[in-house]
DNA sequence: AAGTTCTTCAACCGCTCCTCG
DNA sequence: GCGAGGAGCGGTTGAAGAACT
C-alpha cells in the first residue's frame, strides 16, 4: 500500500500551462488567496490541475515581483557563496535573493554556475609545465577547494549575505573555514563520502572512501614522481557525507589509477576493487 | 537548407517535514 | 504518542529553441 496520491492523475491536466489557466489561477489567488489549502484550490478555482502543480506555477511564475533570468554578477556571487556555505539548499538561497525562486536558482546553478565552478577547479589544478608540483601547492589547492558542508544535526544558520563578500571568479576561496588539521594523523587532506562499513560493494570492514573517477579532480605528479589527487565525489547508495581530516605534511597517498569508480580503504591505505 | 547536438527552464516526481485531530 | 494528509523541497526529465555542422 503506497500513500494516497494527492490527486487523480487521470483527471488532472498536466504539462505546460496555457495563458488562460494562468489567468484563472492568478485571478483566483488574488481574489481569494490560497486559503492555506493547495489541494482544494484547483477545484475551487475551476482548474483541472493538481494542487501541487498550481502551487508550483504560482510560486515560480505567477507570483508578483518574480524576476526571471538576467542574473547579475552580484547575484552570482551570492549564490556561489551560499552554495559554498550550505550546499544545495535552494530555498534558503532563494530567500536571500528577493524576486528569485528556488527553481530559478537551481536551474541557473545547474546550467551556468556549476560549469563555471568546474572550469575554475580545472584551472586551479592544471599541472605546471613540467607536470610536477610541490606538496605545499597541492595542500594549498585542496584547502582552497569549495566543498559541501559537513553533516550536522545543528540547525542551519542562514549566513548574513550583506556582511560578506563573495566573488564567483574567486570562487576557490572557501567561505567556510577548513576543519582544524590534526598534527598527529598523516593521512592527507580531503573530503568525500563515507560509506557505512557493512555496505560498501558488499565488503565488510573498516570505513572506506568511495572515489569516483568521473568526479575526481586530475591527478598530480609531485616532486618525487608519485601521484596525488584531491577529490570530490558524489558516491552512491546509502552514504553519509563526511569530512576526512588529514594531516598537513602528506596530503594524499592513494589512488594511482583513475579508471572506474574504486574504493579506498582508509585503514589499510589500499585501493579496493 | 537540413540534420544533429546543445542549452535552457518549466514542470513533474518522490521524498521528508510539519501540522492537526 | 501516533497516523494521516498537506506543504515544501531538491533532483530529474523532457520539450522547445538555439547553435553548430
Amino acid at each position: 500500500m503506497g500513500r494516497t496520491p494527492c490527486c487523480d492523475k487521470a483527471q488532472v491536466k498536466r504539462g505546460p500551462w496555457s495563458p488562460e489557466e494562468d489567468m484563472v489561477l492568478k485571478k483566483y489567488i488574488e481574489g481569494h488567496g490560497t486559503g492555506g489549502n493547495w489541494i482544494a484550490l484547483p477545484q475551487k478555482a475551476g482548474l483541472k490541475r493538481c494542487g501541487k502543480s498550481c502551487r508550483l506555477r504560482w510560486l515560480n511564475y505567477l507570483r508578483p515581483d518574480i524576476k526571471h533570468g538576467g542574473f547579475t554578477d552580484e547575484e552570482d556571487d551570492i549564490i556561489c557563496g551560499l552554495y559554498n556555505n550550505i550546499g544545495s539548499r535552494w530555498s534558503v538561497i532563494a530567500s536571500q535573493l528577493p524576486g528569485r525562486t528556488d527553481n530559478d536558482i537551481k536551474n541557473y546553478w545547474n546550467t551556468k554556475l556549476k560549469k563555471r565552478r568546474t572550469m575554475a577547479m580545472a584551472a586551479a589544478q592544471a599541472p605546471s609545465s613540467n607536470n610536477t608540483t610541490s606538496i605545499d601547492t597541492i595542500v594549498d589547492r585542496i584547502n582552497d577547494f569549495p566543498r559541501p558542508p559537513p553533516p550536522s544535526t545543528s540547525p542551519v544558520v542562514i549566513p548574513i549575505v550583506k556582511d560578506e563578500t563573495y566573488t564567483c571568479d574567486d570562487f576557490l576561496k572557501p567561505v567556510v573555514p577548513s576543519p582544524p588539521v590534526s598534527a598527529t594523523t598523516d593521512t592527507g587532506l580531503g573530503f568525500g563520502r563515507y560509506d557505512s562499513p557493512p555496505v560498501v560493494a558488499g565488503l565488510a570492514g573498516p570505513p572506506r572512501v568511495q572515489l569516483n573517477a568521473s568526479d575526481a579532480s586530475s591527478l598530480v605528479t609531485v616532486d618525487d614522481g608519485s601521484l596525488y589527487s584531491d577529490w570530490w565525489t558524489n558516491g552512491s547508495g546509502d552514504t553519509d557525507e563526511f569530512f576526512l581530516e588529514f594531516g598537513g605534511e602528506v596530503p594524499m597517498e592513494f589512488l594511482t589509477s583513475s579508471s572506474d569508480a574504486s574504493f579506498f580503504d582508509t585503514e589499510t591505505r589500499s585501493q579496493v576493487t
